[in-house]
RNA sequence: GCGGAAAUAGCUCAGUUGGUAGAGCACAACCUUGCCAAGGUUGGGGUCGCGGGUUCGAGUCCCGUUUUCCGCUCCA
């Protein structure tokens, strides 16, 4: 199975070689986790963009974009839970190299206290029978008291230590207390680090006493605060959903695996509002109709999967996501969540505003339940790349490698070029690239053998090459050749626009998705 | 974050006990060929990841650092 490993090995290189993935500031020796999108899959991107945002907004009149902000008020991380959530203090064992949060290990150790005071308490509660009085016990028995003494000082410095934010002191309580890993049995404990997830800068000057603000670790929160909003403004029904595509933030402990876990990446998703109690009928609608769009783009259907939550988050009643077999395993690209009406209530609360819905059918007022679907623009375009990505032998014994991207996603729709660089060949090649470019995205290349031009078309995925020959100037055809069959046809110059425009329409992927 | 490995031209790599860098491919120009990657000629391109140290002298030895890969770990 080496063969894995070399295949993604080969896509990252591939990325960087014609133009779709850099490592970000690479010149700089890069920034770990962080990558730009060059000349090809910046079109690439977009175009999985676009075909996100139209699957949602075109096809449901009932599904509105939004474009917010990525610095947000700082209360409504507090709202979401993703300041309680995302700091913790951290600790590893070296020589187990295991990870532990110090605030759990420390709560252990108030737990064992408890359990000894417990077992001494039953112990004597069997020995006395029905005359014991458990509450006498426990303010009388020295070995109680005196565990209990114990506790009660490692709880105040615990305290102290977690309010102070005082990691040197968690530190030192692990080591006082003479905490080993369960795993290596041993105490040779790193420091207590802060893990906070997500970035943070500063907003106003500092002489004024600046405020501090996160970098958005999701796009989600955006929507929810603009429920009222766009619900008001646009006259919106429940249900009804926003969408959204835009850049989150997460300062990631290990980010690695290419573009699959970034330290800043962009998501796509959309919230639904709906009645409490029809949360699961949307699910699954939204379950199934997620699925249909990857399915649409023609990879295979045994290449997803849904992968349901067995432990829910706090604020989730379903979730699942689904996954995509990447070079190395299925992997989570979407995730489709009953988000309850956890968000919308949290930011009542905080807010002291009412965020509710007043449902003119029931003739009553509440906070919607939310369904979302939330799926990452980056990993979306490694499924995409991955599965496009193909190395083949032809019959002449020669390889090629060719990215066989579906039409509607091609960075280049069409390269023109003319069989040779003379007789007025490139002209002609250049007055039918000068039609076409209007409409299409368009490469001219004149460079080396027409074979080897094929293929550097092949390798960015350009659906169609436009060969201008001697007999073009004659009879107006031109030769199209056809990326994933590499077969030849003889077109007229005036119907190629409407050839290549019925390939590259995003409609044909529309009706699938909608006929599932 | 821990442990291991790696870093030399755009790419893949060579570089001998330390003596101030090479190849193939790619790229550019011109000529030639012309429907599936390899013709000819000429040319451009590297302070050997970065910073220190040892040495008369470091791509080569030592230390640090950054990045990447593998394993562990983590993952709303």
């Amino acid at each position: 199975m080496a063969s894995q490993d070399d295949v993604f090995k080969k896509l990252v290189a591939h990325c960087k070689e014609y133009g779709f993935v850099f490592p970000s500031s690479e010149i700089y020796d890069g920034l770990g986790a962080v990558y730009d999108y060059g000349q090809n899959g910046v079109e690439l991107k977009n175009n999985i963009k676009r075909y996100w945002w139209d699957s949602m907004t075109l096809l449901h009149e009932n599904v509105v974009g939004i474009d917010s902000a990525i610095f947000m008020h700082p209360t409504t991380w507090k709202a979401s839970g993703h300041v309680d959530a995302f700091n913790d203090p951290l600790i590893d064992n070296r020589d187990s190299k295991k990870r532990y949060r110090a605030d759990v290990l420390i709560e252990d150790l108030l737990a064992k206290y408890d359990d000894k005071i417990e077992k001494e308490v039953e112990k004597a509660a069997k020995r006395f029978g029905d005359k014991f009085d458990a509450e006498m016990f426990r303010q009388t028995n020295p070995r109680v008291l005196e565990n209990q003494k114990k506790r009660d000082e490692l709880h105040q410095r615990f305290v102290c230590a977690m309010e102070n934010n005082d990691l040197e002191e968690l530190k030192q309580i692990i080591v006082d207390y003479e905490v080993v890993c369960p795993i290596s049995g041993t105490k040779n404990w790193t420091d207590v680090r802060q893990f906070n997830l997500m970035f943070s800068t500063e907003m106003g000057s500092t002489a004024d006493g600046a405020t501090k603000i996160y970098l958005r670790p999701e796009t989600a929160q955006g929507i929810f605060v603009n429920f009222l909003n766009v619900q008001k403004t646009g006259r919106m029904k429940v249900p009804f959903g926003i969408a959204q595509i835009g850049k989150a933030f997460r300062n990631e402990i290990v980010a690695r695996q290419f573009i699959f876990r970034m330290r800043e990446f962009e998501q796509m998703e959309m919230q639904f509002f709906v009645r409490p109690g029809e949360e699961m009928k949307w699910f699954e609608y939204w379950k199934s109709y997620r699925m249909n769009w990857h399915k649409a783009l023609g990879f295979g259907e045994n290449k997803y999967r849904f992968h349901d939550h067995d432990k829910l988050a706090h604020y989730a009643n379903a979730a699942t996501d689904i996954e995509f077999e990447m070079p190395f395993g299925f992997k989570e690209v979407e995730g489709i969540h009953s988000r309850t009406n956890f968000d919308l209530s949290q930011h009542a609360k905080y807010s002291g505003k009412k965020i509710e819905y007043f449902d003119p059918e029931l003739n009553e007022s509440y906070t919607p339940y939310v369904i979302e679907t939330s799926i990452g623009v980056d990993r979306m375009f490694l499924s995409v790349m991955a599965s496009a990505y193909c190395e083949e032998t032809l019959e002449n014994g020669e390889n090629r490698v060719v990215l066989r991207l579906p039409a509607v996603l091609a960075p280049v729709k069409v390269c023109v070029m003319p069989l040779v660089k003379k007789d007025g060949l490139p002209e002609k090649a250049r007055e039918i690239m000068d039609d076409l470019k209007f409409s299409f995205r368009c490469a001219y290349d004149e460079k080396d053998s027409i074979g080897k031009r094929y293929r550097r078309q092949d390798a960015v995925g350009t659906p169609f090459c436009v060969t201008v020959d001697h007999d073009t100037l004659t009879d107006g055809c031109v030769t199209v050749r056809h990326r994933d069959s590499m077969q030849q046809d003889r077109v007229k110059i005036s119907d190629l626009h409407a050839m290549i425009a019925a390939e590259v329409d995003m409609r044909n992927l529309f009706r699938k998705i909608v006929e599932e």
